[in-house]
DNA sequence: CGCGTTTGACCGGCGC
DNA sequence: GCGCCGGTCAAACGCG
């Protein structure tokens, strides 16, 4: 990888992301991340305005995502979850990001076991796993096919372990072992 | 030499 | 039941 360049400190003051656990999700008994993701005919082209939960909040705060050396890498987050089987994490969380990097570095460290031609879309998909012993979680990266120039980042599951390089905005973790709460701050970091 | 990437093959789920 | 498609595997290859 290419990206392994960690930023120490808070890489975007206008963005806020606090991860807590699932529950936020169960305020949204309807909202399927997977769907919205899933590139279907006259729909996907809704994405930017139908980012209904976070990205009112969300877009508009340019990111420099940790690795990501973009200079202006407008991020769109999308959060939801997604009831997998039993054997597969229930948690599932989608950026939608402006950037011509699709390596979006978060602090783990993914090994890419898989790239794949999708249908009605020009781009591949590429298919990581965290390479952590023991943490199955997953991650797919594709370009939007309606605007290359974004980047959809999809992780499946939680990771079960602390990240090598956790990333803080705003004084708290990005990732956390156990789920994720998507706090974004609409106008300024606003520490609690 | 070890680790990560690439890439074609294979498998399972789903729709028709 | 069959075919399509998305997801995963694993061997080969490349790079540090």
């Amino acid at each position: 990888m290419d990206s392994n360049n960690h930023h120490p400190q808070n890489p975007n003051p206008n963005l806020t992301c606090t991860y807590h656990n699932t529950e936020f999700f169960d305020t949204l008994p309807d909202f399927e991340l997977s769907d919205y993701l899933m590139l279907e005919d006259g729909t996907e082209g809704d994405l930017s305005s139908q980012n209904v939960t976070s990205s009112d909040n969300v877009t508009g705060g340019s990111v420099e995502s940790a690795g990501a050396t973009s200079t202006n890498s407008n991020i769109k987050c999308r959060t939801g979850v997604k009831r997998n089987k039993p054997d597969q994490a229930d948690f599932r969380v989608a950026f939608r990001t402006k950037s011509e990097l699709e390596i979006m570095d978060d602090g783990f460290k993914w090994r890419k076991y898989g790239k794949k031609m999708v249908k009605n879309t020009p781009y591949p998909r590429n298919y990581y796993k965290c390479s952590s012993g023991g943490c199955n979680v997953k991650k797919r990266v594709e370009r939007d096919r309606e605007d290359s120039s974004y980047v959809i980042t999809t992780y499946d599951g939680v990771h079960n372990h602390e990240s090598p390089c956790v990333v803080y905005y705003n004084h708290t973790p990005l990732m956390v072992p156990h789920g994720w709460t998507l706090q974004p701050s609409s106008s300024q970091s606003s520490p609690s």
